[in-house]
DNA sequence: CGCGCCGCAGGAAACGTTTCCTCACCCGGT
DNA sequence: ACCGGGTGAGGAAACGTTTCCTGCGGCGCG
């Protein structure tokens, strides 16, 4: 029985070694006080007892779990997929772990799932929680250390995130220099702080070019709620739309389209996020690229210097790079 | 300053309620053999100092975690990440939290990340791995409790498992009963245990029809894979062609639709997995539905068990189910 | 030759819980 | 009134580590 059917201990490699558990420990930690010898020793001893330390025992004494935990709004949204993805493998390289935790765009759930996982975590990564300010504010300053992601806050908490404004307003540009005059602007989620962003970049827009005319029409997040809209768009005389995001969008092509209408000769229609379905679309989709998996890297990048410095860094904006694909083409084309 | 700064903990509770280290565990375990006024006074001493108890010493004594690892080959693959959504929420209704392990579909990874995702949660659900059969079922043996999903085993675990032999065969026949004669498909990764049945079912079909001809050209599991067949697949001469999943699928049918090919007038197109896009593509796609969110329930369902009774039920097989939509059409149409 | 310092290993405390075990007390029965 | 059983609380062990502290032995220096 080479197997050991119960979990082996310090003590058992400490009994096969002929040493005492403290100098097990510090043979396998590398503690350069113990012998060459009998590190030795001890080495041989656990590889043949095939020991590893329990992390749970390791973690209540050192008061760290080597691991993160993340919060996002929506798992199935292709956006924090790809920063849960970035954030877990830059995470990886340094040894750490995550943790996922879905609030599955129900607020309420933010804050309790919030402190849960952070409990049992080193530091929390809180994905653009949808809670109003006040209540993320009181949340960051229970659950620290913690990033935020693509939300601000008055809280001294690193922050990463998309410069949603700018990346909306670099939308909008395209879309007028192609000519267009009449827009429509497919708003998303209320509670989101990009969604505020986007908005405030159309509000600075209608601000500089009084002679376009950009109609809000409320939209959900998903697919559906693009097919949804096409009425309305439609209706609406609009020659370009912009979506809420590259699913909204996606949903909005494919159902006018398949009323007839040409994307982008009759409407133009760019999308949000560059997911990576965006440039695959037919035609491919126009929309503001988020470096979603570099916002994860980032995210951790932080996480990581706050773990170890205690350090706050400056506020990091990802600017998002505008796609040009033909999803967008001249007004009255 | 209400705010404790430091941890609290349970010692603090028994100082203020006035009363010994294992009342206030036997109070805030709901422990009946404690004097109600007692547990009264606890509860209230808990609430002010907010103590919650460390769940890293409760896990040490208590020997589990309340939490399960999953492994996942690719965390960017929407079928994983749809598992990986559906189990997490299933997890969470009981209680349990998720740690996840991306091995980047490299295979030397799996087994480590797998051993050391393991040990720090109870239980383990081992998703696709793309190891080879002899070094899984020595893996599952050091790694349990682990249920399986989408692999099988001589090893007694638990397997959850869509059936994708007889998925691909009704595409398949699907396919075969428009009247095409000459079909293509698309293979994926070798590694992966789902196309070695996908490739069973080829088999399966060749011999029920000899006088249809399906060639398998290599190929890899996303757009861009899919768009760099595009050439071989209409130099083929197929009228028809079956794609390792959606994502070769829908770049395969970009690419030839810009060269002008029609879909599915010239060349019908079939997907695989049914991902949330598949219905938005320009056609829309006609595939096989894999249930992932469901597996990723079921898997959980499975460890659950796995972990209250010690009990292994009987595999279970999932079926796809056919959607047939507008990528597919009459052979010669 | 003796004293003190240093290197290194072992014992024990600590991390924060849960739970077993012991014991005090109260009540009822004889 | 005494004794036994049952109820409920406190003390202590245990979970598996790391690390502090103590002490032993050897070596260098005076």
């Amino acid at each position: 029985m080479p197997r050991p059917p119960k979990g082996v201990t310090i003590a058992d490699v400490a009994a096969r070694a002929g040493v005492s558990l403290s100098t097990v420990s510090r043979a396998l930690n590398g503690n350069p006080t113990v012998d060459p010898v009998l590190a030795e020793r001890v080495q041989a001893a656990a590889a043949e007892l095939q020991y590893t330390a329990s992390p749970l025992a390791r973690s209540l004494v050192l008061g760290r779990t080597q691991t993160i935990a993340v919060v996002v709004p929506d798992l199935g949204n292709p956006t924090f997929q790809e920063i849960l993805r970035g954030l877990n493998a830059a995470a990886g390289r340094d040894g750490y772990h995550v943790l996922i935790a879905d609030s599955a765009e129900v607020v309420a759930e933010e804050r309790v799932l919030s402190i849960e996982a952070r409990r049992r975590t080193d530091g929390l990564i809180l994905c653009a929680p949808r809670m109003p300010q006040d209540q993320l504010d009181a949340l960051l300053l229970l659950v620290a250390p913690v990033v935020l992601v693509n939300r601000e806050s008055e809280v001294p908490v690193p922050v990463v995130r998309a410069d949603y404004r700018a990346a909306l307003r670099s939308l909008v540009d395209h879309v007028y220099e192609l000519g267009h005059r009449r827009l429509l602007y497919l708003a998303g989620i209320s509670r989101s702080a990009s969604n505020a962003s986007r908005l405030a970049a159309i509000a600075d827009f209608r601000r500089d070019h009084p002679d376009v005319t950009i109609d809000e029409v409320p939209c959900g997040v998903d697919f559906d709620s693009g097919a949804q809209a096409a009425d309305a768009v439609l209706r609406s005389g609009a020659t370009a739309a912009l979506a809420f995001n590259d699913l909204v969008a996606m949903g909005l092509m494919s159902t006018v389209e398949r009323r007839g209408v040409r994307v982008p000769d009759d409407l133009s229609i760019a999308g949000f996020d560059d997911i990576p379905f965006a440039r695959y679309t037919s035609p491919p989709l126009t929309t503001a690229s988020v470096p979603a998996g570099e916002i994860g890297t980032r995210a951790w990048r932080a996480m990581d210097q706050l773990l170890t410095d205690g350090t706050v860094g400056a506020p990091l904006t990802l600017l998002p790079s505008l796609e040009v694909r033909e999803s967008t083409g001249p007004a009255g084309g």
